[in-house]
DNA sequence: AAAATGGGCAGGAATGATTCCTAACTGAAG
DNA sequence: CTTCAGTTAGGAATCATTCCTGCCCATTTT
């Protein structure tokens, strides 16, 4: 753990938004001026294999990544790309013998709400 | 409906794989020789905003596509990427208030399963 | 302490996916 | 036949991401 990638994970985990490798790059320059973007891809990468954040992608937009390592859902505004966490209590999934039918080994699950947000929503009404 | 966006859907429609753009390219140039790369891309890109195809991203792998406009899952293996079809009387989900609590308006969501396909499975435990 | 080793790192070039641009084509309508 | 709108092929351009290379710093070896 060094001093560009634990920086790098404290900035992620210190903000609720759910920011690009480059919107990271940015926030992070501020402590670490001569930081490269490749270091931040390679440190993302590193956290991401570790399981201390997670990576989602939307649609056709960059990779965004999750300081938060604990498990829940995302509600995505599909016009503006804003992101927005789910708790887990909010929402239940229910399956039965998949695992056993399909044959795989299942690890985990990715479930993501799309939808407008309260801004986005006004807009398209009025 | 342009000849190439039929075929372009057809081609999909009929296989039950996701294959990528490039690899959509490399399908329907058999019936249209003279078709090309920005062409398939375009038209994936009405196809899908008319509801008729479906996208996916997987991690940091290029864009997928899915010819089924029906509502079903996907189940994906974190090794080899390979992607299959979960059918929708599988999985159950069930949740309390998510649009009144977030004020989003809800259009849809998406489940994906992630697990190891039963070969890759095979070789972990080997 | 000097030399050697090793793991990052900065910077930038390279790659790969996707989008954009332009001129030519197609087909329907007048 | 001319016009017009929409679409295409082809290729250039863009954007996210990865890769490469030489450098720096800390640790170990001598």
């Amino acid at each position: 753990m060094t001093r560009q990638r634990e920086i790098i994970l404290d900035e992620l985990q210190r903000v609720n938004t759910h920011p690009t490798a480059y919107e990271i790059f940015e926030m992070v320059k501020h402590k670490l001026p001569r930081i490269s973007l490749g270091t931040v891809y390679r440190n993302l990468e590193v956290l991401s294999e570790a399981g201390l954040i997670r990576t989602m992608t939307v649609g056709k937009a960059p990779r965004r990544f999750d300081g938060m390592a604990d498990s829940h859902y995302h509600l995505v505004c599909v016009r503006c790309g804003q992101v927005e966490d789910v708790g887990q209590g909010m929402v239940a999934i229910k399956e039965n013998g998949l695992e056993k039918k399909s044959g795989y080994r299942l690890i985990g699950h990715r479930l993501k709400f799309l939808g407008l947000c309260p801004h986005c929503k006004e807009k398209q009404n009025g």
